[in-house]
DNA sequence: AACCCGGTATGAAATGCCTCACAGCGGGAG
DNA sequence: CTCCCGCTGTGAGGCATTTCATACCGGGTT
């Protein structure tokens, strides 16, 4: 691979030259993985760190009764795995491929050197790191103030963000996203979502065809995803 | 302040030489807030962070309708705002002091030339940050997964372990928490966190006066703490 | 003393969400 | 083609929590 089709694909590396680059491919492995497989379960040991060249995963936590949480989903140009580098911890949460997924595997010590030689590196990991903890602690505090209805309003604005795709005024969101996924996504029940979607079918503030969700309406959507259930 | 009572108080400045000491002193600014204070406010620009030396804060998101969201609660040798100063974004949360504290205060360019000769002070940034990530997808979790019998159970035991003070068999958390606190650190309300507590009480788990909360029988409140509440 | 205020205590009523139960539908496997 | 399985759709009933209302208590203030 060349380093500019790498940097195109994997934002960590922009600032990186020629020299750099081929120290660098040295440590990278290539791991391909079909959709539906693990890529490691949550309390494993984990010592590297993947970089997403292509596809999607899912992030969760299993909770002890078969449920799971989705606490994201990432995908190329995401970093994947990289909290049990700096803190030696099991793997805090399970990883699975959505879609057939390639990712450049990256060893401790290897990041380490790299952070060591070039600061960019450092300066973007941890950017990467505080995003995820705002993102946690804003869909924490979703949790608690907010009801279901604005939940799922603001994660369907959250996926079009994410996996959009413009068509005239209206946003189609490119993925396949199940109602049980949703579910597990805000923390509901299947059939709660199921029937909050209704009520914003009906509104006409969103279409779905074909397992995929078309926003039509996001004004109205972002006013919902507002709306404090305890005034 | 000499080095060695800093380095007392400060973990991340653990490695550091006399010849460090002299460079790192001239940027850390000391500052007091008695209790109540407000250190900042969530959506407030910043570009320092914080190192508490004495005393204790909490972290809390509000919501538009006035309730509060308390993320954690930091004590001496805990950092604080580094978010901002990695992102750039604004203070993602709301730092009030709970009692008299001081903190010493880093700025942003200061903290990453710190961070480019000092590789340590990364490593240990990385670890608290990759630590606050675990412990709020561990909180999200338990949001879903759990009921408020036992993500109180559980944050009795997260206090205990913080702030306890070990007496005989028991433990007795050493600062005072109302009910109001609990139920803004568990997303519940005072009232029901109020039942629970009795019901732990009539059962002989725990014992509160005066403000404080004492645990008596540790073994039977981590039970309480893994039932999950949809077998 | 009289007062207020924040915290605690408790019960009754309201409700949002979950559980359960069942039915239809489409796509992949055989 | 048919069977099966996972996803979707929907209603009834139940339950955990919240909401609301009310009372008490102790400490600080006037």
């Amino acid at each position: 691979m060349s380093l500019e089709k790498l940097q195109l694909k994997i934002p960590l590396f922009a600032g990186f030259g020629s020299s750099e680059f081929k120290s660098l491919e040295k440590c990278l492995v290539r791991r391909r993985y079909p959709g539906g497989q693990t890529l490691f379960h949550m309390g494993d040991e984990g010592g590297s760190l993947h970089l997403i060249e292509r596809g999607r995963v899912k992030v969760t936590i299993p909770s002890s009764s078969g449920e799971e949480l989705i606490l994201a989903i990432r995908g190329a140009g995401d970093i994947l795995g990289e909290l049990s580098l700096f803190d030696g911890k099991p793997r805090s949460a399970t990883v699975q491929a959505l879609e057939e997924t390639e990712t450049l595997c990256l060893h401790r010590e290897d990041l380490l050197a790299l952070m060591r030689n070039h600061f960019d590196v450092v300066e973007k990991i941890l950017e990467v790191l505080a995003r995820r903890i705002r993102e946690t602690d804003m869909l924490l505090a979703d949790r608690d103030f907010l009801d279901i209805t604005s939940r799922l309003a603001k994660k369907i604005l959250d996926l079009g963000d994410t996996f959009g795709i413009r068509e005239g005024g209206q946003v189609r969101i490119g993925v396949k996203i199940t109602q049980k996924d949703l579910a597990s996504m805000i923390g509901a029940t299947r059939e709660s979502i199921n029937k909050q979607l209704k009520v914003l079918r009906d509104q006409g503030l969103v279409r779905f065809s074909g397992g995929t969700i078309e926003i039509l309406k996001r004004e109205r959507l972002v006013q919902k995803a507002r709306i404090f259930p305890k005034p």
